[in-house]
DNA sequence: AGTAAAAGATGTTATTTAACACAAAAATGC
DNA sequence: GCATTTTTGTGTTAAATAACATCTTTTACT
């Protein structure tokens, strides 16, 4: 079982914007909850209740399309806020979110989270850069997506895991082993065609392939791939 | 001539977030020019300087991709806020901005806005809302633009242009000519295929063409289309 | 351990869309 | 007003990718 308290101490003081009673005040409200893989945390449609914080585990933010067909727009990495979006432009969630593996999180009153942004300044900036720089990856995202060619789209999604996700000791293997749907998922294309073309990836020798880990055997290979569409 | 008296007159009050001093301040520090039809407004890589007001006119924002296709992520109309994402993430523009037609542009220098929104907790509010917003219609374009067909991502840009726009008196005209290739531009598509989806579009009675004026003749078999894909 | 279900792999075909080529029309510049 | 450039329109071909079918391997469950 997860201690509370120990959350806390991984809990992101939101740099540093908070006094000593505004943290108070969110440690009390706080509840925290583990998610198993794959498992569900919010929908499109759901009125968001609450700001989340991604305290370990991985977190995907997706939207369903057509035909059934997921379209991964973002990921959370341990600590990080994430579900704000929504709450902030009093809408619905428009996306999705799910745990990509067991992940833990703490979630505070999207009221109360309000409330402390309206007074502190220092807060509601946290919020206006993290939206800021979100929108500008989503916009990147968007051209990168619609315009480069399956292998450009398929080096981007790898080269975007190791920038979100990092590498482990070895300095190559993703810190994140997705299933073949969900690299399908986060590069727009068909699950046939993600399994082809890392195939095809590995026969080049640009990765090599251990079941779902991936490690990245040449890494400017892919950026020139990525860059080139 | 423009007179600034008259721009102030329009200058929105960032929902009422300002004292009358600060309203002083950014009038003090405020310059007003405009942008002829397809000027070009602030490129890719500049560094962003002001917090950017359209008080006529409209404007694309837009990323040049693979082989120079542009693709535009959104578009301002009269009277709004733009240009503040970059240097609100402080990066460079990661965008383009242009004029579509004729626009009046008030520019506000980024340092005093910032200055601003750090101690005024409902101007910092008023872009956390916007950015939430902004940030919603993106990752629902990203979806719309890579997973539907050519005439759903059309017809989306024909409904896109409607909503953002507006109609003329008539209610089905839209209130922006843009160019065949304008339209290939919003949708994801070359310039060809756009020209041939609005042949198209308008034999079937979707909408009726005059050189670059559109009128809408059938809005629900538009949305439908949309939905589709 | 044995069975069912899910995920991965691979080949083939059909569809979508870009690329190209060229002509007509419209806008622009002197 | 005429030449030049840009935009629009249309047909044809080539390339990219989805859809489908089938098989193998792995995972999950009891």
């Amino acid at each position: 079982m997860i201690k509370k308290e120990d959350v806390l101490a991984k809990l992101p003081d939101l740099d540093g914007a908070l006094s000593p009673e505004e943290r108070e005040q969110i440690i009390n409200k706080m509840q925290v909850r583990t998610y198993r893989k794959n498992e569900t945390i919010y929908q499109e449609g759901d009125i968001p209740s609450h700001l989340l914080c991604l305290i370990s585990g991985k977190v995907k933010i997706y939207k369903d399309g057509v035909g059934g067909r997921a379209q991964i727009v973002r990921v959370a990495d341990a600590v990080e806020y994430f579900g704000y979006r929504a709450a902030f432009s009093d809408e619905n969630y428009v996306t999705a979110a799910a745990a990509f593996e067991t992940s833990i999180i703490a979630s505070i009153p999207i009221g109360l989270v309000r409330q402390l942004t309206m007074r502190n300044p220092q807060l509601a900036w946290f919020f206006v850069r993290r939206l800021a720089i979100a929108l500008g990856k989503s916009d990147a995202r968007t051209v990168n997506l619609t315009q480069k060619h399956i292998r450009g789209r398929l080096a981007e999604s790898i080269l975007f895991l190791k920038e979100n996700y990092g590498v482990e000791e070895d300095g190559c293997t993703l810190n994140i082993s997705p299933s073949r749907e969900d690299m399908a998922n986060l590069s727009n294309m068909t699950t046939s065609n993600a399994i082809r073309t890392l195939s095809v990836f590995a026969q080049e020798k640009l990765i090599f392939l251990d079941g779902r880990r991936i490690k990245i055997l040449n890494e400017p290979a892919l950026q020139k791939i990525s860059r080139m569409g």
